[in-house]
DNA sequence: GCTAAAACCGAGCTTCTACTCGGATTATTC
DNA sequence: GAATAATCCGAGTAGAAGCTCGGTTTTAGC
């Protein structure tokens, strides 16, 4: 990792969004995604050409791995313009993240409302064929976002972009458990996204390691996995229920 | 990642083991983990210390962070000296792997034997306990095991040790299902076993990133998804014996 | 069509890091 | 205890990757 560090300290950027222009974005806290706002279609496309780009080079050589030379000649771009709008190599990971806590939020309304609607056990294969279903569209259209959930950032700015990424999709999972659990405290709701998360984020990975031909039947175990662990969390419940008050 | 890639090619390393004066090396393949084979005591004991300390370096920073010279000097010892022993960078993680190797073998030696020998059903608290428990013992003792087990590593060469590794864990986990699941195809059996492999990771990685007070809670849910998961399994042979020879 | 702003470009600077090499130091052998 | 081998050392080298900067091209406004 030649990491520059080039501590650009007096570099205040100005523009807050990465938005596309057919995605206003929700106001974020940090503001030096961008190094200043595009006011032109042009650059807003070559914007986003850098990050689709980015997403797909993260994903098949990691993070530390993608150099910003490669990301800017793959989008059919120069390193000078790269640079223009991206203070660094981290801005770009973190807008990447930016852009898919939006996409989550469009994924699981379409998704995920029709799953809490659904009738049947949480534990049904409807329910949990949904989410897992979701998820591995999710990053199927969205490989990037793999490594990002996986950690281990040396930037804490990063490693906070993750983490939220992380969060909003646990959060998501947490509502539709929520509406068929409501007798289970939240801070265990809480731990069982998180799990059911982890759980579908390594084994959807694995399903893209392993010859294509078995990547069903990988899949197919998720849901297994899951559908396990929602039977012994409602049996647990139901035990705990009878024994207790 | 500044990666030297200084293609060294014409450097035949002559050594073939990391072997510890304590653990007899098993019979390996590759012959590139040592430049040569150290005469004295003294610098077995250095190798072992760079091995030690490049096991905490890569699970704290991850392997593309980790530098050969924090390693050097962490482990108190000259870049020179390091480089002495080690052709590259690559060599000290793939010696890394080497030693896991033996170190799974006696692990479950000690450990999964036992839970052969067990009565009652795979899916029994007391079968899966110890293969998480094994495995929580193991990261925990060997935390370098993990970022090697992630994968995706620039190089073949690292990415084949982490797959090796990634394997021998499997094969021990499916030795343990398989004395108990006789009936289940030896394919199915591969799967089930690194599905638990991937589970038991992750989950356990995560447990150590959560607060402490939380972490007993977050192990004791991959215990939960595990009987889950074996449950389904036994069920679903049951069901599928009931319906065709 | 002219002017100014916005966007684009890529050679090259800077820093980082894997790795070397020649000399100093320690162990072994006789 | 001298000679030789093994080991240790760390300043220095090479090259890769992040990022800049001055000049060129394109667009917008009039």
């Amino acid at each position: 990792m030649a990491s520059r560090k080039r501590t650009n300290g007096a570099e205040p950027s100005i523009a807050a969004g990465v938005a596309s222009s057919a995605t206003p974005l929700a106001s974020n806290d940090e503001s030096t995604v961008l190094r200043r706002r595009p006011r032109q279609a042009r650059s807003q496309e070559r914007i986003n050409r850098i990050l689709d780009t980015a997403e797909h080079v993260f994903a098949e050589v990691g993070y530390d791995s993608a150099t910003t030379n490669l990301i800017a000649s793959q989008a059919e771009t120069s390193i000078g313009s790269l640079y223009e709008f991206f203070p660094n190599k981290e801005a770009i990971a973190r807008a990447l993240a930016q852009r898919y806590l939006e996409q989550i939020d469009r994924l699981y309304e379409n998704l995920f409302e029709a799953a809490i609607r659904n009738v049947g056990p949480v534990h049904g294969p409807a329910v949990v064929e949904r989410i897992v279903h979701g998820l591995d569209e999710f990053y199927r259209r969205h490989p990037g976002a793999v490594p990002l959930l996986n950690g281990h950032h040396s930037s804490p700015d990063l490693a906070a972009a993750g983490a939220r990424l992380q969060l909003a999709l646990e959060r998501r999972i947490q509502a539709v458990l929520a509406s068929r659990l409501p007798e289970i405290p939240e801070a265990s709701l809480r731990v069982i996204a998180m799990v059911i998360g982890d759980v579908s984020r390594v084994l959807l990975v694995r399903a893209d390691q392993v010859p294509l031909s078995q990547r069903r039947g990988v899949v197919r175990e998720i849901d297994r996995v899951v559908v396990g662990y929602l039977r012994m969390i409602a049996e647990d419940n139901v035990i705990r229920e009878a024994a207790g008050p």
